[in-house]
DNA sequence: TAGATTGTTAATCGATTAACAATC
DNA sequence: TAGATTGTTAATCGATTAACAATC
């Protein structure tokens, strides 16, 4: 009975990156037209509001099903939750944090995760003032004992906010301890076996070169035009 | 004498933004080796290291000049201070930040972007408690006066670190008070004309559902294989 | 029925990879 | 010179866009 059985449905065929991306901009949009009280909307519609184009949001949708309906468009709460099956919502992911410094600290008391199913259960620090400590009633535990923790309990996503310098080899211990994710904050690539992990990483500062070269490329392109 | 007269030499095409993107890796990696005494590299270390492949290598630079030299790869400092340039390191820019909650104030308090030449001149919020405060030397403003403040400083880039209600409308003050580029954090899209601002949204929530998307597939890869 | 909008195939566009002559 | 590695062109791959029959 699941969409991948309806007739003209859906193969397995690889989901493209740039679609999976695209998922939870979807999810979001449509929890905003719900809280509206909006119950339909069209690929038109939508496109125009995310800035994608009707096609590219069809095409995205038939990877995983045939949620619309023709001369009507999709129904925004079926949508919405066919969305949030795929993505996973609410499924529940064991998380830890690796360096427990501001950023560390910021992720571990935003609220939202719980909701959408992440639980943050533990920070681990090399600094002794952080050590033992809690916030947001989560332990901070010396980084020492991290590989411990990892075998007593089981953790589904890495977390590491920790200067570059030592994250690989703490990408090393989170693996070896069979996390599935790691959600990399440090300025560091590493370099794993795709089938051994998933590797999400976060370019925070790398984000506002890519900002600054588009604004001068703009400029440049705004002078070629004035001559 | 710059490089783009070089024979062979670069045309103005315009630089896709998935080249732009690896730019700040590039440059962050050489960074490492210039620490590491490393003097040369070819593309094809370079790209073993980074999780790319050479001809992207080879090709993206190719976009900005001829760096390197046949035979013997690149001069690792000579390539470093060119990406520098292309990257705008340590041009100045003036950024403010909107939002004066956790993640704004981690922003402000990261010393490596003064180094990069962003300069954070001040923070906005409507949060009476926090207005007048300062942190790490600037002072939080009551986000009414934006607009003057705006008309007042040349700001270059505005940055959004706001619940996502608020969000649209301080990106159209921060546009009508001339900003160039926005680096958003809130978890909404803009619709500006691309001629008019540059927007850089970080989608830091967005991008740990994608890791479990991603972690997802590879199971039930792992799944099929084993039948 | 007429109008709207999907699902889906085909065409286009862009980015990555491969290949190789040029040359250090 | 022989070996290495670039710069650059051509081939491939993948993602986006266009188009339209199917159908609500």
């Amino acid at each position: 009975m699941n969409s991948s059985d309806k007739q003209g449905g859906v193969t397995d065929r690889k989901i493209p990156n740039s679609v999976i991306k695209r998922l939870p901009l979807y999810h979001r949009y449509l929890c905003q037209l719900m809280r509206q009280k909006v119950d339909r909307i069209s690929s038109q519609k939508l496109a125009g509001e995310l800035g994608l184009t009707a096609s590219q949001i069809r095409q995205d949708l038939n990877y995983f099903g045939n949620f619309g309906m023709r001369g009507y468009g999709y129904n925004v709460k079926e949508l919405h939750n066919e969305i949030a099956q795929i993505i996973g919502l609410k499924e529940q992911r064991q998380l830890v944090i690796v360096g427990a410094g501001r950023l560390g600290r910021v992720l571990i008391d935003y609220p939202d995760f719980k909701e959408m199913g992440f639980y943050f259960r533990a920070l681990f620090d090399n600094d002794p003032e952080l050590i033992g400590r809690e916030i947001n009633g989560k332990k901070i535990y010396n980084i020492a004992r991290l590989e411990q923790y990892l075998q007593e309990n089981r953790i589904d996503i890495g977390v590491i906010t920790t200067p570059p310098e030592p994250a690989r080899e703490i990408a090393e211990i989170l693996v070896n301890g069979g996390v599935k994710g790691i959600w990399n904050f440090a300025p560091t690539t590493f370099n794993f076996d795709q089938e051994q992990v998933v590797v999400e990483n976060v370019c925070i500062g790398e984000s506002l070169f890519t900002l600054t070269c588009r604004i001068k490329e703009q400029i440049e392109r705004v002078e070629n035009i004035l001559g």
